[in-house]
DNA sequence: TGCATATCTGCGCATATATGCAGATAAGGG
DNA sequence: CCCTTATCTGCATATATGCGCAGATATGCA
């Protein structure tokens, strides 16, 4: 049970427990987007990911300069309840919500790419 | 978000997982069947316990020199998902399953009292 | 009152975690 | 190549966490 505990821990931070319900609702998203809708600074939220990332509760994609996050698909049945949890649970929380308000108006160099 | 991230984090050590899936299986039990049945000692699962209990994950009640202690009752949608999270994704779990079973084969003088 | 049992807790220690800062890396475009 | 931008990381520090041991509490009973 120490890999069930181990993603509970993950999501035992609040930073990375936002960070979680963000890509949960929203997809692959760039991490400058992610910083802002924290409004926390890059390097912390950066640090977050990598944690979540070696637990392999995320996976990245490279894009250029940019770094992509995306929630990496369930692998079992915990694993879906648990992003379930995250969406249907988390989702409505006023925190959760300002985070994702502030996501839909922050900007990122990104855009100019496509 | 604070609070659903401290019961992310309580969970988030096997101890105390192992603990809240076997609560929420069996309901109300007493101190000495939960140490026997995670094979750990006392002092641990009272100590963990007590972690749990002040974070209002489970609630304790006495009688006379023994401890019984049962999960809470779910107090909004997240609670009851996570509940339900520990009940149907986890109770399955090998672990969860060999702790069970150690608990139905273990003994503790609560028993005479009846 | 004194003993036995169940449970809890203070302490010391080892380890883990989060954070901010400054600087390192990586990629793209002159 | 150099410069800029986005992202990551080493370091130092402060705090938190888990653990085992020994002893403290609490309760029931002779």
């Amino acid at each position: 049970m120490k890999e069930e505990a181990k993603l509970f821990k993950i999501l035992g931070d609040p930073t990375r427990l936002r960070l979680a319900v963000l890509l949960a609702e929203r997809g692959e998203t760039c991490v400058c987007y992610l910083a802002q809708a924290l409004d926390e600074p890059d390097y912390k939220v950066s640090r977050h990911l990598a944690v979540m990332r070696s637990a392999g509760l995320v996976q990245a994609r490279r894009q250029g300069t940019w770094m992509h996050y995306r929630l990496s698909e369930p692998k079992n049945g915990f694993d879906r309840h648990l992003k379930n949890l995250l969406m249907t649970s988390l989702a409505d929380h006023p925190v959760a919500k300002s985070d994702s308000e502030r996501m839909s108006r922050s900007t990122c160099r990104t855009q100019r790419k496509k």
